[in-house]
RNA sequence: GCAGGCGUGAUCUAGUCUGGUUAGGAUUAAGGCCUUCCAAGCCUUCUGCCCGGGUUCGAAUCCCGGCGCCUGCACCA
């Protein structure tokens, strides 16, 4: 819960997240991570990795951000992915050239390129719908930004919309390279760019931003993915169905409208944001699509949606796209290159695609507005795995062999983890510094460490404190992180 | 992109209407003194009027242009 100028305020003041390019008065839909965003960050990526591929082949890969055209036009993208807007000479405002046609005729105009609507349109005698204005001529938008490849430019390609694309083409080396077997999952972490026409919400909604996404290949007449499903049918998911009003409460079993294999990965999403990200279950759902809503090549899409104060409401995280044979029918289209494989029974088909497609400057927000308490005391409860630092270590008083005594324990904890260390200003002071970053544990060095070689170790959730010799220190701490063991028992 | 609001040290903000001492405060930060566990105190110190032009003896303040942010509309495969 977190009120949104609040949170940017530490955000900017402390290091985690701000405006990029800001000194020339930053530019809408870029952000800069600072010394301790980028820490989340990595460990956000680290963690994220270490759930989704913890599967039996399953693997990340790495593709470039810039894609021929040719790439793009066989994705749809280059079509689906801009729109024809027009805008009124009288008011100025832009609309959609599409919507406005299909309020009129009352037929889907989505098909037709710029051209096409400008004739249709003034044939029909169509003026702005807000002041009844001329319209201009239409116009394309694309939602991509354009490159030119090489030094003449002639061969256009664009920075990628998303990242799956450099997976779906890299499909049947990877099939072969890891011995032909499905199910496989392709992973990768990168940068995607759309030129947004107006972005707004921070970091809500970037013109360049990261996506963390699997692209789980699979036969769909398989039962791979069953004895998973077994495992996980009585999980209860707070469920937000097309049809219906209202999140439920519901058991995989009763959804079983849906594929075993798509109710196994709903429960692997929602474990990651419950239990990894440690987001409260009242602020998570999970909300289906309608056909409407979603794209035409999703059989199946439900998204992450997270509620978060600074951003008005429940928001999607992460999305779960039964795509079906769509991508790779494409690239085998276009391309040439054969996308079927063989599978039991020596039938070939083209493998089904689940995606899992997470959203990472939003999850890392998330993070943060879910984290943020204020109070009698400020502090920001972030998963100890993705802190910026797990531990701070301080001298109780700068004098008497102390400040030495800490600086020792700190270098040698740092060889462990993401270690801090300060001595500047009161104990208090310090204590209140890490609980504004999310530093889930501090270490003081007292006098009896001089004596018995103990520290005190204070938790930031409770501010309870115990006694830990410093031969333990480290091992206590990986327990406690990684909550294998409970703060304050033996 | 449209309409409205806004832009002052790292952060939050007073001052702008009605031009005029050294741009004020709080928080934060750094150094020092002090300090035996949760933003203690004292001393010292750093950083500012979004950018560019204009009016004026003089501009944070008025005018023009630009950039950005916020809210609403539109947009968000």
């Amino acid at each position: 819960m977190a009120d949104k100028d609040e949170l940017e305020s530490v955000c900017k003041r402390r290091g985690f997240v701000w405006p990029s390019s800001e000194i020339y008065g930053g530019e809408a839909g870029f952000y800069d991570y600072g010394h301790l965003g980028a820490r989340i960050r990595d460990n956000w990526e680290h963690i994220w990795k270490d759930f989704f591929l913890d599967m039996d082949n399953y693997h990340m890969i790495y593709t470039p951000n810039i894609l021929p055209y040719r790439v793009l036009k066989a994705s749809g993208h280059v079509d689906q992915f801009s729109d024809v807007l027009v805008r009124c000479k009288k008011c100025g405002n832009s609309h959609r050239g599409d919507h406005v046609l299909e309020d009129i005729t009352g037929e889907s105009a989505e098909w037709m390129d710029k051209d096409e609507m400008a004739s249709c349109m003034a044939e029909k005698g169509i003026r702005c719908p807000d002041c009844g204005g001329e319209l201009d001529q239409p116009m394309d938008f694309n939602m991509m930004f354009g490159v030119d490849i090489g030094p003449t430019g002639e061969r256009k390609g664009f920075l990628r919309p998303e990242t799956a694309q450099g997976t779906y083409m890299n499909f049947h080396r990877e099939f072969i390279a890891l011995r032909r077997k499905l199910p496989m999952g392709l992973a990768t972490i990168g940068s995607a760019f759309r030129n947004e026409i107006s972005p707004r919400q921070g970091v809500y909604r970037l013109r360049e931003f990261r996506q963390a996404e699997l692209q789980i290949f699979f036969n769909p007449q398989s039962d791979d993915f069953d004895e998973h499903y077994e495992s996980v049918k009585d999980r209860i998911l707070p469920v937000l169905r097309a049809n219906s009003e209202g999140i439920r409460e519901m058991t995989m079993e009763e959804m079983d409208d849906l594929p075993k294999f798509y109710r196994y990965h709903m429960v692997r999403m929602y474990q990651f944001f419950a239990d990894v990200m440690e987001i409260p279950r009242d602020k998570l759902r999970l909300r289906e699509l309608s056909p409407e809503e979603r794209a035409f090549y999703n059989r199946i899409h439900f998204d992450v949606e997270v509620d978060m104060e600074s951003l008005g409401g429940w928001k999607e995280l992460a999305g779960l796209h039964y795509r079906g044979d769509y991508d790779l029918t494409q690239h085998q289209k276009a391309s040439g290159q054969k996308m079927s494989v063989s599978v039991e029974g020596g039938e070939r088909i083209v493998p089904h695609v689940l995606e899992l497609s997470f959203g990472e400057d939003r999850n890392i927000w998330a993070l943060m507005d879910v984290g943020y308490r204020t109070g009698e005391r400020d502090w920001i409860s972030i998963p100890y795995p993705m802190a910026p630092y797990q531990a701070a270590v301080f001298p109780l008083v700068r004098k008497d062999g102390l400040l030495e005594k800490s600086r020792k324990v700190y270098e040698d904890l740092k060889r462990d983890m993401n270690a801090f260390w300060d001595k500047s200003g009161s104990i208090g002071k310090r204590y209140a510094r890490q609980d504004e970053i999310g530093t889930p544990f501090c270490i003081t060095v007292d006098y009896d460490t001089m004596e018995d070689d103990t520290v005190t170790l204070r938790e930031i959730s409770s501010t309870e404190q115990i006694r830990v010799p410093l031969s333990d220190l480290k091992q206590e701490l990986r327990g406690y992180v990684k909550r294998e063991k409970r703060f304050g028992t033996a």
